[in-house]
DNA sequence: TTAAGTGCAAATTCTTTGCATCATA
DNA sequence: TATGATGCAAAGAATTTGCACTTAA
């Protein structure tokens, strides 16, 4: 977890370089606080907790850098169920589950099979460069309240 | 493809019932010109698509009818890459595939595996019903431009 | 110093909803 | 004929954008 941060911010640093972007307070912060959990916040989520560490930020800031980031393949946008967007600083192969009844978001652990990839490509003639499996179902504290 | 319109229209008239709910002419034709095409309509495009045989249907009419049919089982939403939630009258188990560039969305037939199923609720917890898999990339059409 | 980024607020887009009226069961 | 559904328009929620000002490089 505590590498994720480290591996992102390394990353933004030199991607932001390369495209000439900059590395602002904002666009770091926002990466970092996404990075430090992985309850897959909204953005809005996102946006009060790095105005915990940045009072002024505003809301079309977190937008633009969520969105700049997700080019930047340094974030992932989920969108599952019926809220709406959640993001996820890992964009490495990984799966998650939902629960349609209060909506939290968990990652799951599955090998990433390149085989299902290809059939995939072969059917369609789609060329295929990631997938992404989404299981719904109740957690397991919405399970309990029933 | 057809057969999926008759059977579409057969399980709604059973189901409606049910219910209590009623076998609308919108309602009808909601799901009918849906169950028609493969491709996945967005509302608005659906909303076109009915106007053409129902021309006083309202924008509020088929997404309330679209909720309902989602409620009743008999369609899908998907929300996949950037544009807004895409329909889709198969609600057995299949995948899609999302073209990144034009935002088309086409099926992948796929064994469904209950065994990936029931892995991820071993591992979260969940109590696991569905899951969809999603593939990104490029569909060939937007390929031969670039 | 210069162009990317920010804060703010207004604008857009997508979707939902209240209410009087209509029509299915 | 009771009540679920519709059409319309207005409201809401989520996200994007224009612009003057700020700041990283």
């Amino acid at each position: 977890m505590r590498d994720l941060v480290k591996n992102r911010l390394q990353l933004l640093s030199q991607r932001v370089k390369k495209r000439r972007l900059r590395l602002t307070r904002q666009r770091t912060i926002v990466l970092e606080e996404l990075a430090k959990v992985d309850t897959h916040p909204r953005a809005d989520q996102l946006y009060r907790m790095v105005r915990q560490r940045l009072p002024t930020i505003s809301f079309g800031t977190v937008y633009r850098n969520l969105k700049t980031l997700c080019q930047l393949e340094l974030v992932t946008e989920l969108k599952l169920g019926q809220d709406s967007s959640r993001f996820d600083a890992r964009t490495d192969p990984h799966h998650h589950v939902a629960c349609t009844h209060c909506g939290c978001v968990v990652d799951v652990e599955l090998p990433v099979e390149s085989g299902l990839q290809k059939k995939a490509a072969r059917q369609t003639g789609f060329a295929v460069s990631h997938y992404q499996t989404a299981f719904f179902g109740t957690c397991p504290r919405c399970r309990g309240k029933s």
